[in-house]
DNA sequence: CGTGGGACCTGCTGGC
DNA sequence: TGCCAGCAGGTCCCAC
């Protein structure tokens, strides 16, 4: 599921239900996810209010009382669901956070590519963190910074804007549909693309980006938002699982290739 | 230093 | 209908 915009999706859901809560207890069912949760991490939340809630990439970070911080990523099929306490649990419902309102937050994650950390110090400094690259959102993120960083890389445009040390939050998805919104090949080398191009490129990052937020993310297969409705931006899209359908620009046929094992589909009637 | 591949998991789909 | 291979929205880590 998420990518950017699915984390910003259910950052906006649970926000107004959970910020100035306070936490009654956590209930861990599962605790091996990607890393596995320490036995002492429920204790460590009871009683903490949770002041308010960031995203940092694709992490959706908790900004508790004290200083803490609980740190969550979704890997490639978590989501949270806000329930009532006591409603059954669902298939794959691996932590629990109970409020003192009878509110549950709960995590779930089919493939447990997801984590949940937690910690007590800067969390912008933590090691899952602190070497990101730029927010794709935001004004620093520019056709400048993507061309100077470039210069000397021969790695495959597409591979080159998955780089979270580059840019945060652009999986296969959004990387398949920017590149073919700004009609640049996934396979040329990062340092052959124009300043022109990266231009292109930018632009297209952030309205597809920005207009997925608005529809509530991209529903491939299982992304919820936290009222379990999906997101609506998969009908919009033009390359992303379309191989072998015509391009919506050309008369060409969406091709499928394999880049560093991920699938990219792509044009190369409009895509140079 | 850059790059490629394996690892971590479950669930779904499509072919036989 | 059943079984199995292959594939999936991510990313860390290690070997070369």
């Amino acid at each position: 599921m998420p990518e950017l915009p699915e984390v910003e999706t259910m950052l906006q859901g649970i926000q107004p239900v959970v910020v100035q809560q306070q936490i009654a207890r956590v209930v861990v069912y599962q605790p091996q996810l990607r890393w596995r949760i320490s036995a002492e991490l429920p204790l460590k939340l009871i009683d903490q209010r949770v002041d308010k809630l960031s995203r940092r990439g694709k992490y959706l970070l908790l900004h508790l009382s004290c200083q803490q911080t609980v740190i969550l990523h979704f890997g490639m099929s978590g989501y949270l669901r806000i329930t009532s306490n006591g409603d059954p649990l669902a298939k794959h419902d691996h932590v629990e956070f109970v409020f003192e309102n009878d509110i549950s937050l709960r995590f779930n994650d089919a493939r447990r590519f997801g984590a949940l950390l937690w910690t007590d110090e800067d969390p912008y400094q933590h090691s899952l963190l602190k070497n990101l690259g730029l927010e794709p959102l935001s004004e620093d993120f520019s056709d400048q910074y993507l061309y100077h960083l470039s210069r000397d890389k021969k790695i495959s445009i597409k591979q080159f804007i998955m780089n979270h040390h580059v840019v945060v939050g652009i999986g296969n998805i959004y990387a398949t549909e920017a590149l073919f919104s700004a009609g640049i090949h996934p396979l040329r080398q990062a340092k052959d693309i124009t300043l022109q191009q990266y231009k292109a490129l930018v632009k297209q990052i952030k309205r597809t980006l920005q207009h997925a937020i608005q529809l509530g993310g991209t529903t491939v297969k299982d992304f919820q938002n936290t009222a379990g409705k999906p997101g609506y931006f998969k009908q919009r899209l033009k390359a992303y699982g379309r191989a072998g359908l015509k391009c919506t620009r050309c008369e060409h046929t969406l091709e499928k290739i394999r880049l560093g094992q991920r699938v990219s589909v792509f044009c190369s009637g409009c895509q140079t």
